[in-house]
DNA sequence: GATTCCATAATCGTATACAATCGCGAAATG
DNA sequence: CATTTCGCGATTGTATACGATTATGGAATC
């Protein structure tokens, strides 16, 4: 693995977790320095990163975690209600016990005290939809859930309720180990329906939630 | 503009000719010399295309376009059938005449001679799809038209016909001037599924297409 | 004659170095 | 006292330079 790999795999962990605070500016001397390796790498890892959104380069000012607007949320909830349910229909047939323990395995990391709610919830999403074979379909929805990372940290934090989201998750994944490929896409689309629209309230509420 | 960027649009635009074989490796002074800079900015663009796949890095080899199988070609029409319709959807509603010129001109534009047929198709869709405001969908559907460009220039070539395509993208444009959002989706479905159909021609049949 | 091995050339990947740009604060001015 | 301007510090963006790895061609050997 080169260490580009390795230092935009760093920084994607960092964004699923959440712990980038949009808005905020990521310094490539630090960075550089905090991994062990020149600017030149890290430069070119957040390149990667920034082809899809996740990072903008601002002239001569640096790499700054962009903030998502309420459209941008929706176009990004929009794209995966459009992507996901594809996937899980065409992984579905091709579950092995493996792909559904890795599932389990990050729905009980999520109930860890601490854990990263975003982190585990791609986790989980990732375990099911690798089943499908999908590397370029995978990477752009990881790209989405890394996206809206610190957006979701939020509202499962200030509600106390990743409780519902982890019911449905349970659901699904019920539904695919039944190999019930139409029953698991539409939990999937209620499920981001509501993910979707809980995240809205994060961006129209009047109580700003300092992301602004 | 910076010039990454420049360097990124220069090498996407020759992706979306579907001019870069698969298997082509790209030297990186030659394209720094080129484009009149050096090699640094020509890799951070390299790496902004390969994060999508258009490109790979190998270690220590270079970066090279890579080869599609079969599978790749159909998981690529797979998610433009996701991912496109939606947008078409959401654009329908909000087109202006001057998306509806555009997709004209594209259209005229790939009548002429010499013109490169992914490329105007790609315009296109473009076109329509850009009334939806979606940027970061824009950007996936780009990359998906950009992965399979020099194929689709393979079988318009062989086959005298981007004319039943052209039809199509007609029949598309009306729905579109008429407003029915329902029916230009359905068309573009069938249009998605013709096109990934030939596209499959290329890889399956006996006659090696001098790309493997 | 085919194959293996080695040396050379070419290319890549990264570090170091430097010029350009931007932001911030202090000083000067109205 | 508010406002504008100037200059310094910090950070970026790009070029140059160098070590490392890989491909290639020819000679030696079986």
């Amino acid at each position: 693995m080169s260490t580009v790999d390795e230092v935009q795999q760093a920084v994607m962990e960092r964004m699923l977790r959440g712990e980038l605070a949009p808005g905020t500016w990521l310094r490539q001397d630090d960075l550089a320095a905090q991994l062990g390796v020149s600017k030149i790498p890290v430069r070119e890892a957040l390149h990667r990163l920034a082809a899809s959104d996740l990072l903008r380069f601002e002239n001569n000012r640096g790499v700054v975690v962009p903030m998502l607007t309420a459209e941008d949320a929706a176009e990004t909830y929009g794209l995966r209600l459009a992507i996901e349910p594809e996937l899980l229909r065409r992984a579905v047939p091709k579950l092995t016990i493996v792909h559904l323990a890795e599932a389990e395995m990050a729905l009980a990391a999520s109930d860890v005290q601490g854990a990263s709610v975003p982190e585990a919830n791609w986790a989980f999403h990732a375990a099911l939809y690798g089943a499908a074979g999908w590397r370029r379909g995978m990477a752009m929805v990881q790209s989405l859930h890394a996206a809206v990372a610190p957006y979701v940290a939020l509202y499962t934090q200030d509600l106390g309720g990743a409780a519902t989201s982890d019911e449905e998750h349970q659901r699904i994944l019920q539904a695919c180990r039944d190999g019930d490929a139409e029953r698991a896409c539409s939990l999937l689309e209620v499920h981001l329906r509501e993910a979707a629209a809980a995240l809205d309230h994060v961006f129209t509420e009047d109580t700003d939630a300092g992301t602004r």
